[in-house]
DNA sequence: AGGATATATGACCAATTGCTCATATGAGCA
DNA sequence: TGCTCATATGAGCAATTGGTCATATATCCT
């Protein structure tokens, strides 16, 4: 048997890992599982249609959520449900006056996600 | 009745607008549907945490799927699952060699759209 | 060819999601 | 106070998702 033999690039796959060297690597650089969890939560929220819609109308400006009703021509509890999602996720902020609640992006982070996103698959 | 009086923005919101103006402004700066799902499918790809794991891992090097999963601590199947709905859009592209498949992230992009998400996470 | 191994994939299932519908809250106004 | 309107929210439901398990495919080796 020259099974000894064997480099560290034929070590049984199930067992351990093809490259442990390059596999430990890769763990010693992997981001932990808060920011992991942090991260995909900020995506996922722009990871739906009409988020997305949500968010670009906002770029454009402030908008009370009656108006952005009309523009994604959707219910206003459906817009309110997913305003909801953004707030707890601090994407927008709101601001009341009188009985209405305007909108607004909290932060021009998003816009530059949604702007760099856009090229990937425009360009992409 | 002065209902004529009314101002354009104490319109009844249910029927029209409070703000008809802006609603058309924004309206027309709205992306198109296409675009619009475009977007969100590659975010939502970005939105799931074993997927950040995934394209973080990439993003220091390439990996077969047999590493990947031992990085990640998951099954081979589920890992490859996902390798290809990131492969269905090009965010990962795959070389095989002999008996292994080799993956890397297809495009710098996606790790710009990372670290700008990160930044969001951590100094937002 | 036949066995072993790396990856891919289909079927299935529990958990999550995005909406609707009904209703609650909160502000303006008679 | 009582009515109206803008928004928020809970319950419920169909559709989607992310995993497991079993199995198919592809390559290497004898």
């Amino acid at each position: 048997m020259e099974a000894e033999l064997e480099q560290v690039d034929t070590i049984d796959c199930e067992v351990d890992a093809v490259d442990p060297e390059r596999v430990s690597l890769v763990l010693a650089s992997m981001i932990d599982e808060a920011t992991t969890r942090g991260l995909a939560e900020i995506f996922r929220a722009l990871g739906d249609p009409t988020r997305v819609r949500i968010l670009h109308a906002l770029a454009a400006t402030e908008l009370c959520v009656c108006d952005l009703a009309a523009i994604l021509g959707m219910s206003q509890s459906a817009v309110s449900h997913q305003l909801r999602l953004l707030r707890s996720l601090r994407l927008v902020r709101n601001r009341r006056e009188g009985r209405m609640v305007y909108y607004a992006l909290d932060d021009d982070h998003i816009e530059k996600l949604m702007a760099q996103g856009l090229d990937h698959v425009t360009h992409g």
